[in-house]
Parts: structure tokens; sequence; C-alpha cells
DNA sequence: TGTACATCAGTGAACGCGCGTTCACTGATGTAC
DNA sequence: TGTACATCAGTGAACGCGCGTTCACTGATGTAC
């Protein structure tokens, strides 16, 4: 008789080795998935990139399913953060938060992550709802930074803002990190006033 | 000796019934490509979609590439074609363009073709030029109705309003075909303004 | 109007390959006595 | 401080499957005489 085998089986590692291992290997999948698209996320594929034998893969992740999920949960809950530690930093003026995130979407990396969450979207529900929440908690930061700089804006007004700002930003990736355009200083400086005049503010 | 099979082996059929073939074969392909990404786009899986052995497919398209390449380029071309009817047809008015750009943006299965061109033009040299020759044409001809309707707008400056009209509009996708978030009539009508006031037309 | 033949359109079996999954097995590490 | 044993971490072979590709073959359709 062979008893099942023990092990962490879900992604959650145990030990300090186990939880290094888990991170390796998500990193790996996050750079497979990023390079190739979601396509090419095979668990052979990952573990060459991470060194190590493909069961070694699925004693921490059981099925390519389970390894998916956590990459996703991993990503999105980083996104978060990211939000978070950024409205934290700049959140007081807008100009400096809108600066930063303008920056941020140079890095053609995380852009591209964003195209394959956007396409899963369209067929994983489980992704669509990730997406959402963290948009949603992105429109919402948006709005509270907003109103804190201008009170006399209605709540209602503010969340359009922000929605129709994070729409812009987002729509403006595309055009700036040489996927569907190349960006000069230029568009950029014009890109960051139209943003600006979103949320109604004129100047910083 | 077996000597290579004659066949039109490019995509391009000679006969009117070859052509349909065609035609069915990037139907299913594209159906597929939006239903289930770029990393489900497998011959047999199209073959069983159109109904036809899988060696008909390879009749028409001898490797899986040359049929890609023709459902991109076929894609691009009536994306290209479906744009400069929508500006043959409201370029005057460019409330009445604005409206139809909107309207076509909520056929979800348009929407998500496109965030698959997105990602995949991040991993496809091809796609990235035929993604970015579109939008340069898109972009321009946005221009060119921006100045028909205001000449004293310079063309430098009319090309800028035009890149962030369309970067907002892709953006703005995103937020009403319900991937990232679901639009309703305010917002839609916040969105419109916005963009009408992006390429400096306040009202219609 | 026939007939011979080339080309067109399409089929189905076979190939080697990479895939996710299963599983028996093996050291390393911790823990109880 | 040893020793026995359970758990942890990791390996490698094997499985069945779907994949793209190759290829011999077959009717259907057109075309030349």
């Amino acid at each position: 008789v062979t008893l099942r085998r023990a092990g962490p089986r879900k992604g959650t590692a145990v030990s300090a080795k186990g939880a290094n291992r888990v991170d390796a290997i998500l990193d790996a999948a996050t750079r497979v998935l990023v390079t190739d698209g979601a396509g090419a996320l095979a668990l052979r594929r990952v573990a060459a990139d991470v060194g190590i034998a493909l069961g070694n893969i699925q004693y921490y992740f059981p099925t390519q399913e389970a390894l998916i999920r956590a990459l996703l949960d991993r990503v999105m809950l980083r996104a978060s953060e990211g939000l978070r530690a950024r409205v934290a930093e700049h959140g007081e003026g807008l100009g400096p938060l809108l600066d930063a995130l303008l920056e941020e979407h140079l890095d053609r990396d995380a852009c591209r992550l964003f195209y394959e969450l956007w396409a899963l979207a369209a067929r994983d529900k489980a992704v669509a709802r990730a997406l959402r929440g963290f948009y949603a908690e992105y429109v919402e930061a948006v709005g509270d930074a907003l109103r804190s700089h201008d009170p006399a804006v209605s709540e209602v007004d503010a969340l359009t803002r922000a929605r129709l700002f994070v729409a812009g930003l987002e729509g403006l990736s595309l055009f700036r990190s040489g996927t569907v355009a190349r960006g000069d200083a230029t568009f950029d400086e014009a890109a960051r006033r139209w943003l600006l005049a979103t949320i109604g503010v004129e100047r910083t």
C-alpha cells in the first residue's frame, strides 16, 4: 500500500528554504509569462529556468493550474502593494503621483504582464475578478487623492474623473512603451498635462 | 520518385471554392484566437471547427506559422478597412465619429482580439510592426478630421491630440467592455465629453 | 461529344516531440527518547 | 550525545495525449485533343 505523500502541495512552503523555492519558481514562471505569453507556461520550461527537476516543481504545486493561480495571486498582490506604496509616497500631490505612475509605465516587462492579464481576463473569470478588484482599488485611490487635493469635488465626480484618469493612463502605456507606438519627451509632457486636466488639476 | 505536390500552399486559393475554404479556415482560427487565446491556436482545433480534415488545412496553409500570418494579415486589413469606412461615414463631424468608435468598443470579441494583439506584439516583431502601422493610420485619420473641423490647429498639435484621443479610447475599452470594469450610461457620457475635450471640441 | 491526363481539393495514417501527471524512490533535515 | 524514525525536499522514469509535420493516396474538376 502506497500512502499519499505529505508535502506542502499548495504553494505555501513550511520552511524558509521551501519559501525561497516557491519564490524562485514563481519568479521563473512570471518571466516565462512575460517573455513568451500564457501559452508557453509549461512546467518543464519553468523547471529548466529554475534549474530543478520537474518533480520538484510539482512538490510545491501539484498541478499546473495551482502554479498559475499562485503566480496570478502574487502578481495581483504585488500590483496592489506597489500601488499603495506609490500613493503613500506621492499621495499628497497629484503631480508627483502621476509622474511616478508614468515612469512606471516605461517598464516594458510590467506593461507586457498587464497585456497578458487583460487577454487572460477575457477568458478566465478568476483573473477578471482579480483585475476588476485591482482597478477598483486603483480608481478609488486616485479618487481619494483627488478629493484631498480639492475637497469641493463630489465623491461621484471624483470617481468618474479617477476612472477616466486610469483609463487614459492604461491607454497611454500602449503608446509609450513601444507596443503600438513610442512616445517622446514632447508627447510625454502633453500626456502629463492631459491627465492632470482629466482630474481637474490644470497645473501642478 | 515522389514529386512535391502542387497546391496553392500560400493561403491564396485559385478557385472560388478554395477562396471560400480559406475564408472559413481563417474565420474558425479567429474564433479560436478570440475565445481561447493565441496559445490555443492548434491546427487540429481549427480543422475540427471548420469540419474538415487536418490535412485539408495544410493544403491551404503549409505550416501553422503560415496560417497565423494569414490570420493576422486579414485581421489588420479588416481593422484598417473598418476604420477607413467609419471615417468616411462620420469624418465631417467629430462627435458622430467618436460615437461610432465608442459603440464599436462595446463589441467584446473585437476588444478581446485587440488584447490578444497587444500581448502578441510584445513578442512578435511582425505583429508589432502591423499594429504600429494600424495605429499610425488611426491617429492620422483622427488628426485629419480634427484639422478639417478646426483649421486653426497646427499639424503637430493635431497629431498630439489625436494620439491622446486614441490612447484614451483604447484605455476606455478596458473600463467599458467589462474586462477591467463595466461602464454605464453616465460614465459613457462623461467619457464622451472627455474625449471631445481631448481633441479640443468642447461641445458637439 | 468522348477521352486522356493534369491539376485541384481533400483524406487518413504515421512520425517524433513536448506536454501534464503519476509514482517509486532517495538523501537531508528535524524530532523524540 | 546517540539513535530511531517521521517528515521534508528533490529526482527520474514512465504513462497517455495532443501537437505540427510528412506523405501516400483518392476522388473531383478542369482542359487539351
